[in-house]
RNA sequence: GCACCGAUGGCGAAGUGGCUAACGCGCUGGUCUGCAAAACCAGUAUUCAUGGGUUCAAAUCCCAUUCGGUGCUCCA
C-alpha cells in the first residue's frame, strides 16, 4: 500500500499518512456553516481536501470521509430571524447552493455528510459522558461548559501555553457563569424566540465545537486518521474538539491534522470592508471559468499562503486551454504505429515526477510542472513526426492520472456559467453579470456550428473577406475559431 | 503587545546546502498558415527583500533590519 508524506500540525513536521486499520483512511473535514454563499477562501480549503482524498485514492487507499453541515449557529439564527423564516428554511437554500458550488468546482462528495441538527442526541450523549467525569458543568443560566482545567494538554495542537490563565486564581467578573474564562460552551441554554431542543441537558442548542466531536466519532470511531480544516480553525475549534473527544474516550482523537492556509486577494486579506471579498458565484458572473478557479486555487500548495489575483485567474484559464488543446490532439489519434523510445522514457519520468510531487506533502505546483514538461515534449515530438501510437497511449495514461486529481480537462465551463446566470436571474441579480457573458452564452453550439460551416465554405471558394468577417464577428462574441490540419475547431474564450 | 509564517523574473509560483534557479502566463523574434489561431524553436532573473555571518560551497543555515500575512472571542 502506497503512502503519502503530509505535514502534521500536531507533530509540527512531515509524517507518513496511512490508515491505522490498513483498510480505509478515515478522515473528517469541517464543513460549511450554511448562512451565506461560499467564498473562494472557503473553497480553497475544500479544494485542497479534495486533492488530498483524490491522491490517497489514486494510491489505492479507500477513503471514509465525513463532512458536517453546521445548520444551527448564532449567525444562522440572526440571519434567519432577520429574514423572518425558520432556520431550516433559511439554511436549505444555502446548503443547496453550497453543493452546487462543490459540483461546479469538481469537488467530490465526502462519503458521509452529516447535519448538526440531525445529530443532537449524539452531542447530548457526549456532553453527558463529560458531565459524568465532572469535565462538563452546568452554569446558572442552564448552559453547559467544558472545564479546561481538567484537560492539561489543552493547547497542544496550536502550541499555545495557557499556564497562568487556568490557575483559577483570577475569575473574570463578566464571566460569572463560567468557572474559568477559557471554558467554552458545549450547550447553549435557550433564549427567547430561538430554535431549541428539549434534552436531558435542558432546553437549548449545541455549541459549535461539540458538533464536530460528536459527528466524527459517530461515523468514524474514537480515533481517526486525519482531520482537516482551514488554518483559523486550529484554535480554538480544533483544540476544543481534541479536549472534548479525548476527555470522553481517553484515547488520542486524531493522528494527523491538516490545515490549509488562508489566501490573500490582490495582496490583502479577503474581507468585505476591503472590497476584495468574492464568492464563487461572483467570479462566475464576472465571466471567469469554474475550471480556472479550481486550477488556480489548487496550483499553490496548501501550506503556502496564496495570492489570488485576476491576472493569475487569466493565467489559469490559458494554462487549462493549453492542456485541453493538447489532450484533444492526443485523442485525435492518427499517429503512426510504434513507439519512440526517448519519448517513452520521458513519459515515464513525467509520471514519476508527478507522483512523487503529490506524495511529497501534496506539492501540486511541482506535479503541474511535470505535466507541462510532458506536454511540451509530446507536442515537439508530434510536430517533428516522432510521436507514435504507443507513445500516445502512454501519454493519455499520464493525463488521466493528472486529471484524476486536478479534474480540469473536461470542459463543463459553459454549462456551469449558464447555471450561474440562471441563478442570478432567479435572484434578480442578473445586472451583476458581465454583459459579454450573456451575449456569448446566448449563442447555442448549433448556432456557432452553422456559422463555422458557412465560413469553411467561404474559405473553400477563397472568399477570405467573408470568412474573416465571420471569424471576427464570432470573436467579438467571445468565440475563437482555430483552423488545423484536421479541420476547424472553436471554443469559447 | 505576545506568538508564528512568508519575501524568488513583468505576473503567478516551485526549489530549503553543491549541475546552466523548475513550471505556467505574458512579452519579443522566427517556423507554420491565404491571414490568424494552435503548436514548435530562440530570447526574456549573472540572480533569489536589505545588511552582516557560517561554509570549500547558500535562494537554501544563523543574526539583524524593512515590508507583507496569520493567530491570540465561533472568520476557510
Amino acid at each position: 500500500m502506497a503512502t503519502i508524506e503530509l505535514f502534521n500540525t500536531l507533530g509540527g513536521k512531515i509524517e507518513t499518512l496511512s490508515p491505522v486499520d490498513q483498510k480505509a483512511l478515515r478522515m473528517y473535514c469541517c464543513g460549511p456553516t450554511v448562512y451565506d454563499y461560499g467564498h473562494i477562501g472557503n473553497f480553497r480549503t475544500f479544494l485542497h481536501v479534495d486533492v488530498l482524498r483524490r491522491v490517497i485514492r489514486q494510491q489505492g487507499i479507500p477513503v471514509q470521509h465525513v463532512m458536517n453541515i453546521t445548520d444551527v449557529d448564532d449567525k444562522i439564527i440572526r440571519n434567519a430571524g432577520a429574514a423572518g423564516v425558520p432556520i431550516a428554511q433559511y439554511t436549505e437554500k444555502f446548503e443547496r447552493a453550497f453543493f452546487e458550488d462543490l459540483d461546479a468546482l469538481a469537488i467530490e462528495r465526502p462519503e458521509y455528510i452529516s447535519h448538526a441538527t440531525a445529530c443532537i442526541p449524539d452531542m447530548v450523549s457526549l456532553i453527558e459522558q463529560l458531565a459524568a467525569k465532572d469535565i462538563a458543568y452546568k452554569a446558572e443560566d442552564g448552559s453547559w461548559y467544558f472545564r479546561i482545567a481538567r484537560f492539561p494538554e489543552y493547547g497542544k495542537l496550536s502550541k499555545k501555553d495557557f499556564d497562568g490563565i487556568e490557575d483559577g486564581a483570577r475569575v473574570d467578573i463578566d464571566e460569572y457563569e463560567k468557572d474559568a474564562a477559557r471554558d467554552f460552551a458545549l450547550w447553549k441554554a435557550v433564549k427567547p424566540g430561538e430554535q431549541s431542543w428539549d434534552t436531558t441537558l435542558g432546553t437549548g442548542r449545541p455549541g459549535w465545537h461539540i458538533e464536530c466531536s460528536a459527528m466524527a466519532t459517530k461515523f468514524l470511531g474514537d480515533d481517526i486518521d486525519l482531520h482537516a480544516g482551514g488554518e483559523d480553525l486550529m484554535f480554538p475549534h480544533h483544540e476544543n474538539e481534541i479536549a472534548q473527544s479525548e476527555s470522553a474516550s481517553g484515547k488520542p482523537f486524531v493522528r494527523h491534522w491538516m490545515h490549509v492556509r488562508f489566501l490573500l486577494v490582490e495582496g490583502k486579506k479577503m474581507s468585505k470592508s476591503e472590497g476584495n471579498f468574492y464568492t464563487l458565484r461572483d467570479l462566475l458572473l464576472k465571466g471567469y471559468r469554474a475550471s480556472a478557479i479550481r486550477f488556480l486555487l489548487i496550483s499553490v500548495p496548501y501550506r503556502h499562503q496564496m495570492n489570488f489575483t485576476f491576472d493569475s485567474l487569466i493565467e489559469s484559464t490559458n494554462a487549462i486551454d493549453r492542456l485541453r488543446t493538447f489532450h484533444q490532439r492526443m485523442l485525435k489519434g492518427g499517429f503512426p504505429h510504434g513507439c519512440d523510445q526517448a519519448l517513452s522514457l520521458l513519459t515515464g519520468e513525467a509520471r514519476m515526477a508527478y507522483t512523487i510531487a503529490l506524495a511529497n506533502d501534496l506539492n501540486t505546483a511541482e506535479a503541474r510542472a511535470a505535466i507541462f514538461d510532458l506536454v511540451r515534449a509530446a507536442n515537439t515530438a508530434a510536430d517533428t513526426g516522432m510521436l507514435r501510437s504507443e507513445n500516445v497511449t502512454e501519454i493519455i495514461g499520464v493525463l488521466q492520472l493528472f486529471d484524476g486529481v486536478f479534474a480540469v480537462l473536461e470542459d463543463r465551463d459553459a454549462a456551469i456559467t449558464r447555471a450561474a446566470l440562471a441563478w442570478a436571474e432567479a435572484e434578480g441579480r442578473l445586472d451583476e453579470a458581465a454583459p459579454e457573458l450573456v451575449a456569448t452564452l446566448s449563442f447555442s453550439d448549433a448556432d456557432i456550428d452553422a456559422l463555422v460551416a458557412e465560413r469553411t465554405q467561404a474559405k473553400k471558394t477563397r472568399n477570405f473577406a467573408r470568412a474573416d468577417a465571420i471569424r471576427n464577428d464570432l470573436l467579438q462574441k467571445g468565440i475563437l475559431i482555430e483552423d488545423s490540419k484536421d479541420g476547424v475547431r472553436w471554443k469559447r474564450k
